[in-house]
DNA sequence: AGCATATTCAACCATATAGTTGACCTTTTA
DNA sequence: TAAAAGGTCAACTATATGGTTGAATATGCT
């Protein structure tokens, strides 16, 4: 078999797409997930979410990795460094938002538990 | 006429999906150009690439405005920065919320001048 | 062995996308 | 005023995409 062609931004922007892809992103952010699971959320066919999955593998997106007749995917965060690069490389982002955004991630980062709905609250 | 939708990050990543519209992006990056000089180095009808500035335009990531008969192009990098922000929690912070960052996504969109932060300062 | 579970495969359908060509409208120029 | 230049529109074609269903393939359980 032949080494797998690593993920061109095409791959990764055409994955990112969708909403359901991005959904399902979300969902492994949080933790790795069995295909079956990953699909129980959504109102479409355990196969519509199989192939969204395998388009996420091959933009590298996640990974997937078969243990006894479990199929487990894992959130693959570096395939998302290129393309992220790459719109980097177009935006002036100096002053906008990181600022907001780096402190949001602070927070986060300091006490996740306490994000329920005040998020920009100093309580 | 309805004021347009804010871009969504659908109409941004399938914009980024096709390398003809990111290669027009790179064009765009050095100068405003016409939609004619655009199309000049690709092997493609002008129709086809007046649809992909169009497609652009919409995504936000381009403006266009008609001088005379001239429509001239000009990158517009702000609407990268919802689909470059959002990329960043997947590749740099392992453990953040996403609903708590969706949030401050919102927020953030919907009036930048509330999150105190010096949104326009020069760096 | 036999059945249930987890997942994929194959065939199919509807719609979207990227491209073409030729006609058309507007603005500039000769 | 007539012709050329800059773009878009409309109709069409081919292919890609996202979804369905039913059958097939493994693996695990009793």
């Amino acid at each position: 078999m032949t080494s797998p062609a690593p993920p061109s931004l095409d791959q990764v922007f055409t994955a990112l797409a969708d909403p359901t892809r991005r959904a399902i992103l979300s969902m492994l952010l949080e933790d790795d997930m069995a295909v079956t699971d990953v699909a129980e959320p959504f109102a479409m066919s355990l196969a519509a979410v199989s192939k969204h999955l395998g388009i996420l593998a091959v933009a590298g997106l996640i990974s997937q990795e078969k243990r006894g007749r479990v199929k487990w995917c894992k959130l693959e965060p570096d395939a998302l460094r290129e393309a992220s690069v790459w719109m980097q490389a177009f935006g002036q982002y100096d002053g906008v938002n990181l600022d907001a955004f780096e402190r949001f991630l602070a927070q986060e980062l300091a006490d996740p538990a306490l994000d329920g709905s005040d998020v920009h609250s100093t309580s």
